[in-house]
DNA sequence: CATAGTACGTA
DNA sequence: CGTACGTACTATGG
């Protein structure tokens, strides 16, 4: 701690003193306890709840001083004076019993003393310690979910609440009481002893609740007050009171806190400091607290550190405007490390920009960074000599030199498509133009944080290194580049380059080394990195359009949307609402036509495919027909006219693939989207009839289109994952599993099962990859809750270990803190362990699916590692164009058709040794659809 | 002009 | 009250 900050706080100390009992009770009830066990069986759901309520308090009240009280199980006071006091609560949960001494245990571990007076509760010590601090001049702040405490609140002592479970404190002051209950703090045990309460078996008067006492005690200003003018109060509630007066003179007795106890400890001995690492380490390892420990300590470091562990801002060594081959060599001399490589690349290729580059424009590279540990530089490509060009595309290309950046990918799309007037000559081969690639700090940040939302070099910069990318270059940096011929603008920008490559370079040794801890680092080098230059070549490829079938389908899309559009306004008298607008729809569906109404949402009532089949059951209304006709419509004509703005001028779709979209793993496509084009109806597969077959700029000589997808590959790694016997069995036997799963849950022959059996069979497996509830089956599938439930034990009694499986994933998760998938990939969810239920249970479903999908995503990745290898092992033109999550496209040189088809088939297979075989079906056509087996 | 909300296509 | 995505449209707030 720094000086000043010790005279700051000398003046201004703040207590915080917990009600233990209380809040863990609180905790215990907000946490589901069979979320928390540990092997032993100990439930600690009261302990982890109470623990992240006070760090949450220590991170926002940032006390001096923290305190627990405790009651002990020894007779009271009270229960002496008022033998029913407390009788009659409900037995205490076996569940809650002994995490108390848990919660003791990690209090001392992290020296936060537990406090325990024989004779008095909890209250009374969190009354006297509020006390004693506001009397020494301190600021109090009481945890405590009882509301006795609201008697010591004043201009010193705030009482934080809970509201919901334990996540939520709001602090109570004089003005929130007020506000509330109409009395004053001092006032407030007065009112309850009027009112009653019923958790302590304090009845009060009867008839009389919370408004009515307040009104008297504000008439007559205090409990005295009223009592002496007893007999003035009218009424049934008058009688009540002259009835009931001992119970209030008795419960305003009890609930009278005592403020004067002879404490074992003083204030200052409750000052908070670090916590003993060890004691910790060792108790939650018994806990099994994996995910909360690190809280813990960077909650305590960073409060108790105070300044002196802030970052200070990244020194950077000052940076050296390279326009010639001398400097260029002096740059390089000696360097034995890895260099980092920032591509300035206009259009910037950062997906979260507005406005979307031209179809087949990749950027241009006009300048590039470079960092060392120990130095930066930049050169300017638009000034640079075609000697110096030349140098840099060479040092690029030589593996020798090991490089770090920043978007592989689209620096090599860049980089292949350089125009002619650029000193950086166009490198066609992505394969050899940037080589040596250690570490591509995107594809790092990816691996260690898959559900981020952005990955743009500046957000990395803010996460990792607590620095800001764009600040301003200093003085110091932008000096060296103040040279001739170069305006300061200029400089400026170009001094921000090497800026980036020094970030980059700091990056990767954090990242780095976290990789390596966490046992990440192939999944980066060998799965990754290589599988970014593949997607490089297939975005470069594209895939071929028919620009004649396309204009076709959009002229007959928009006129069926005429057509339904019309028929939907003489459906409802001529009123042309607009049909894309869910606000109007409302209006016309269930104000102007009185329907009934469906399932609300946030603005009002669905109007979503599923309610407006629902309607057409219950009203059988022409307009839901036209309407749905004019839905299905458009959003062909949508998907058509998006594919038609994005050929480029090779008449192809160059999709982008994103490597760091998905959070399981899986990659996403945009602009346009290839992984959701239609299939599921006839006219949707119409579009799949536009992508063919193109030329391939290699060889004249006509193409194919070959497909391979993987058949039910995520039921087959559940197979494998769970071990289950019979699934594996079904599948080692090739029988058509959703058959074979109804005969064992249906109890029938496999010849016996009815396609009703094999559509719900096969919907309830799916479904459980994805945490299918009996309430969402019952739903999906039309049938009743109970008959759901039914189907989903019986499902689990013949595939137990899917259910055991299953349940393990969660709970080695909620554990971890992360899923993991066949390769490593890691997923965290922290919300496993969210007292919000709905947040949980997303979470629990999320955990479910990750290592399902995930390892799906990590095993086509390696499939597309292998077929790419051998297509150029081999030496044919032939070329991987997409892919579609479990579905690899390939468009071939027809000579090239089933050696491709066996590369395709044998790749994929092999892309891992499971307990179940893989299962690839090919097929070939000149378009999509007729590629589709 | 950017964002939220709804809807809907895929695996 | 089933996971994972991207895109287009309307409505709204600035």
């Amino acid at each position: 701690m720094t000086a000043s900050k010790d005279t700051a706080s000398d003046i201004s100390k703040t207590l915080m003193v917990i009600d233990g009992h209380s809040m863990a009770y609180r905790a215990f009830f907000a946490l589901p306890a069979e979320n928390f066990q540990t092997a032993t069986g100990q439930h600690t759901n009261a302990v982890y709840g109470f623990l992240s309520m006070l760090l949450a308090m220590i991170r926002e009240q940032k006390p001096t001083h923290v305190a627990v009280a405790f009651d002990l199980d020894t007779p009271t006071f009270r229960s002496e004076r008022y033998s029913e006091y407390k009788a009659g609560r409900d037995k205490t949960p076996e569940e809650f019993s002994g995490q108390i001494d848990l919660i003791k245990k990690v209090m001392d571990a992290l020296q936060i003393p537990s406090i325990e007076v024989d004779g008095y509760e909890a209250d009374d010590i969190v009354a006297t310690m509020s006390t004693n601090a506001a009397a020494a001049g301190w600021d109090a702040r009481i945890v405590s979910g009882d509301r006795d405490t609201f008697q010591l609140i004043n201009d010193n002592v705030t009482v934080l609440y809970p509201m919901r479970g334990v996540s939520e404190l709001p602090p109570f002051d004089a003005d929130t009481i007020v506000e509330r209950y109409g009395v004053t703090p001092a006032q407030y045990p007065e009112l309850a002893a009027l009112v009653g309460e019923s958790a302590d078996n304090l009845p009060g008067v009867p008839g009389v609740g919370p408004g009515f006492a307040a009104r008297w005690l504000k008439k007559y200003g205090s409990l005295k007050g009223v009592l002496d003018h007893i007999d003035e109060i009218g009424g049934k509630k008058g009688d009540a009171l002259r009835e009931h007066l001992d119970a209030v003179k008795r419960n305003r007795e009890l609930n009278a806190l005592v403020t004067t106890l002879e404490l074992p400890l003083s204030l200052e001995e409750a000052v908070l400091v670090s916590p003993d690492r060890n004691k910790v380490s060792e108790l939650f390892d018994a806990l099994e607290f994996n995910t909360i420990r690190d809280r813990v300590f960077t909650t305590f470091d960073q409060h108790l550190g105070g300044a002196e562990e802030s970052e200070p801002d990244v020194d950077m060594p000052e940076t050296a405007l390279i326009d010639n081959l001398d400097d260029w060599q002096a740059f390089l001399v000696g360097v034995n490390e890895p260099i980092s490589v920032y591509f300035h690349i206009n259009p910037p290729a950062t997906i979260t920009r507005r406005k979307i580059p031209a179809p087949g424009d990749y950027g241009e590279i006009h300048a590039l960074g470079f960092s060392t540990s120990d130095a930066t530089a930049v050169i300017d490509i638009d000034q640079a000599s075609a000697e110096l060009g030349l140098t840099v595309a060479a040092f690029l290309a030589d593996e020798r030199y090991t490089k770090v950046v920043y978007d592989l990918k689209t620096a090599l799309k860049a980089l292949a498509t350089a125009p002619s007037h650029s000193v950086l000559p166009a490198q066609r081969d992505v394969n050899t133009s940037i080589i040596g690639v250690a570490d591509d700090v995107l594809l790092s940040a990816y691996i260690l944080q898959p559900d981020r939302r952005g990955y743009e070099l500046a957000d990395l910069v803010q996460t990792y290194l607590n620095a800001r990318l764009n600040t301003v270059p200093t003085s110091q940096n932008q000096g060296q580049l103040v040279l001739e011929g170069v305006n300061d603008d200029n400089a400026a920008q170009l001094a921000q380059y090497a800026r980036n490559a020094w970030m980059i370079h700091q990056l990767n040794d954090i990242m780095g080394s976290t990789l390596e801890e966490r046992g990440s680092v192939e999944l980066l080098h060998d799965l990754e990195i290589p599988l970014s230059v593949v997607l490089a070549k297939i975005e470069l490829i594209g895939i071929a359009i028919d620009r004649q079938r396309l204009d076709n389908l959009l002229a007959g899309f928009t006129s069926e949307v005429d057509k339904a559009q019309e028929s939907a306004y003489a459906s409802i008298g001529g009123d042309q609402v607009n049909l894309a607008s869910p606000k109007q729809l409302q209006i016309v569906l269930f104000e102007t036509l009185d329907m009934p109404k469906t399932r609300k949402t946030k603005t009002g009532f669905s109007t979503d495919a599923d309610s407006l089949a629902d309607l057409l059951e219950k009203t059988d209304h022409p307009f839901l027909h036209n309407l749905m006709a004019y839905r299905d419509a458009t959003k062909l004509r949508q998907t058509v006219q998006g594919l038609l703005d994005s050929i480029a001028d090779d008449e192809r779709v160059h999709t982008r693939f994103s490597q760091t979209a998905a959070a399981t793993g899986r990659l996403s496509s945009l602009n346009p989207n290839l992984q959701n084009i239609p299939v599921r109806t006839p006219a949707g597969r119409q579009i799949r009839d536009i992508f063919v077959a193109g030329t391939n700029p290699c060889v004249d000589e006509p193409t194919t289109l070959l497909t391979a997808d993987y058949s039910q590959i995520e039921m087959r790694i559940m197979a494998h994952m769970s071990e289950d016997d019979g699934l594996i069995q079904a599948y080692k036997d090739g029988e058509d599993l959703h058959r074979f799963v109804g005969s064992q849950v249906f109890d029938v022959e496999p010849d016996e099962v009815t396609t009703s059996m094999r559509d719900k069979v096969k919907a309830m497996s799916y479904g459980l990859a994805y945490g299918l509830s009996s309430f969402g089956l019952s739903r999906q599938l039309r049938i009743s809750v109970d008959e759901a439930r039914e189907l989903m034990s019986s499902y689990f009694d013949r595939f137990g270990a899917v259910q055991r499986y299953l349940r393990n994933v969660v709970r080695q998760a909620r554990k971890d803190g992360y899923t993991q998938t066949m390769l490593g990939r890691r997923r965290y969810l922290p919300d496993l362990q969210s007292d919000n239920r709905q947040l949980r249970e997303m979470a629990e479903r999320a955990a479910l699916n990750a290592p399902i999908q995930g390892s799906a995503a990590d095993l086509i990745k390696k499939a597309m590692l292998g077929v790419q290898e051998r297509l150029e092992a081999d030496g044919l033109k032939s070329r991987m164009i997409l892919q579609v999550h479990d579905e690899l496209i390939l468009e071939v040189i027809d000579t090239e058709i089933e050696t491709a088809e066996q590369i395709l088939v044998e790749e994929m297979s092999a892309a891992a040794n499971l307990l179940v075989p893989l299962d690839v079906q090919v097929g070939k056509g000149y378009s999509w659809h007729e590629a589709a087996h």
